[in-house]
DNA sequence: ACTATATGGGAACAAACGTTCCCAAGTCAA
DNA sequence: TTGACTTGGGAACGTTTGTTCCCATATAGT
């Protein structure tokens, strides 16, 4: 068996069970030999070319190629060709988005307060509760008994306002209540 | 010791390691008592809650807890309270974003011809291989040896055209060569 | 003080684990 | 045919695994 389909079918068994297999697993359910040996030397093949690594016990682990998406540069040079494509970055999307999982909420944006932000109604914002905003920082506020997302800024004497990205609404210049819920981290936007 | 302190030791376990504990490991390394039975009966009490889950083998596999975002409503109903905080549905990122790893890739965006959908430079495109165009959608093409992203349009001719969604930017008529090389799945903009 | 009950420590077991070793079968050159 | 070498099957080893069981101790009730 090849080591390229040998990787595929064991990330196939690691998306099914969300965890790696043994080395029997692999011998009985993926490579179908009944050889411990030659499994061992192809799962250790895999191992020294990166593809898999092992724990201090043994254990199969996944690297990062079995959560990680390749990253190009820009959309100007395009895609690189197969014998560039080794050489990519990787980057998974959760260790580039979130920093405190248990902190982390996806919200749905409505309406066009932050249009010129390039935050349009549909859109997900990924935020993080618990941080200090920042002067231009965009966050989640409730600001005399009613949530917005806005930016935020501090002005000269420390005053806070909350300003939209889009001329169209009004700054809100909080009176009683403000409250700084969550801060926006990301924003994505799904087709 | 507290079943929730124990979901988030198992948690760090998880990230750290990327592999659950065994039994053993987490009354070693976690609980840090001497007593199997107690530590299979608190482990088994997670597994009832739903917290952990179990293979046919008996080992721990990782529910979407360990992977996955909280999912609120919209902007303006804000965050729930924490007694309604257990039924929020949640999601994770990989399984929303991404359907076929392999041929998924990220691409930075340069320029301002798509800012009116709200496409900013500098944000990252999260873009699909040898997935069938539609109308409308937005794709990465390359047109007479040149990289872009743009609207894919059919007009009625079932003649294609590359629109800006920009009006500064000029409509592309493709005269030779075009290729359609990847569609945009989702835009990331992190802040 | 004396039970009855609950709790935690830890030994024990069979299965599964990673690893190593030996040997039969195959391959190749002379 | 012979001999050197490679290959794959599979037994065997020690460890780790999930699970169960027994018993000493603690707790509570009378």
């Amino acid at each position: 068996m090849d080591s390229i389909i040998l990787y595929q079918k064991i990330q196939a068994f690691y998306e099914d069970n969300k965890r790696m297999p043994s080395v029997r697993e692999i011998r009985d359910r993926i490579i179908r030999t009944k050889s411990m040996r030659k499994t061992k030397e192809l799962v250790d093949a895999l191992v020294d070319e990166g593809v898999l690594r092992r724990d201090k016990k043994g254990k199969l682990t996944p690297t990062n190629l079995f959560t990680s998406v390749k990253k190009l540069g820009f959309v100007e040079a395009g895609f690189p060709s197969p014998a560039e494509e080794e050489l990519l970055d990787t980057m998974t999307l959760d260790e580039w988005l979130i920093q405190r999982r248990e902190a982390t909420y996806m919200l749905e944006v409505k309406g066009q307060s932050m249009i010129n932000a390039g935050i349009r109604p549909g859109d997900t914002a990924l935020v993080e509760r618990g941080k200090q905003p920042k002067h231009g920082d965009i966050v989640i506020a409730c600001v005399d008994g009613k949530w917005t997302m806005k930016y935020y800024h501090i002005l000269p004497g420390k005053k806070i306002v909350l300003v939209p990205a889009n001329p169209k609404f009004p700054t809100i210049y909080p009176k009683e209540e403000l409250r700084i819920e969550a801060i926006v981290t990301a924003i994505i936007r799904k087709y």
